[in-house]
DNA sequence: GTGGTTCTATGACACATGTCGTAAGATGAG
DNA sequence: CTCATCTTACGACATGTGTCATAGAACCAC
């Protein structure tokens, strides 16, 4: 089948999927500390179940209910970078990795590994 | 000063702009046409003027107002490959175009400009 | 079992956004 | 000038989101 294709998240949406994916599972108020306290217990809890009827998380049938991200974060980050690479260069790679290497400065040792990419990628190439 | 942030623009936000810079600068009867035409005249108007009241969108003084990108294609997409390098790896390019060439195959000639890009990015580093 | 504490379910309210309709203003043909 | 047409300004309504309060339901310690 295709591959399913996770729709542009919102900004919200991807800060609770960040503490999902750092967290792994947890119950609401754990939630609400790791999203860092600052808004009320049942906020969360609407944005948890929002995200829940959504299909972006999941949540057990156990006593304090456990919420867990329903989506990889690999796949969202796939996403995203398809995304961009589509608008940026309709779907080539090099002219968004050279605004990486271009944008920033990189340390040898960054160099070094971007080298080893490339052979190996050469080398799949063969 | 600290260069400015874009905000992550919505979804919806994306498909005004990149019509604007693809079409440069349109009239709301262009506009309309440009995204495809499907949606009504006073619909195009207020999204456009919504984005201008963002700073997003410019809006000439002119009889039949022209609405121009406020914001330029390379930023948006620089912010944006921010917040995914932030997200993917705390701000390291690496692991990101790991991502990039292993996910899909290049072809021999990419490989050859990745290494141009490497051996300059290492001439700049001195 | 009873009462306090903890969870969960709902409802509410403000604001943003997608979508239009309609009224008011500007403009050009005759 | 005057009317039809083009533009623009506003307002309206549904839905989605951020935020929370409060009412029930469940559960634990006693």
């Amino acid at each position: 089948m295709p591959k399913k294709q996770t729709p542009r998240l919102l900004a919200s949406e991807l800060e609770v999927l960040e503490m999902l994916w750092t967290e792994g599972s947890v119950s609401i108020v754990e939630g609400q500390r790791a999203l860092g306290g600052e808004v009320g217990y049942t906020t969360v809890q609407t944005r948890l179940n929002r995200m829940v009827k959504k299909g972006f998380v999941k949540r057990s049938r156990s006593k304090p209910a456990k919420y867990s991200a329903a989506l990889k974060r690999e796949d969202v980050v796939s996403g995203d970078l398809n995304l961009l690479l589509e608008k940026v260069s309709g779907g080539s790679v090099l002219p968004l990795v050279a605004h990486l290497v271009k944008d920033r400065s990189l340390s040898a040792t960054e160099v070094q590994e971007l080298r080893e990419l490339i052979n190996e990628a050469e080398r799949k190439l063969g």
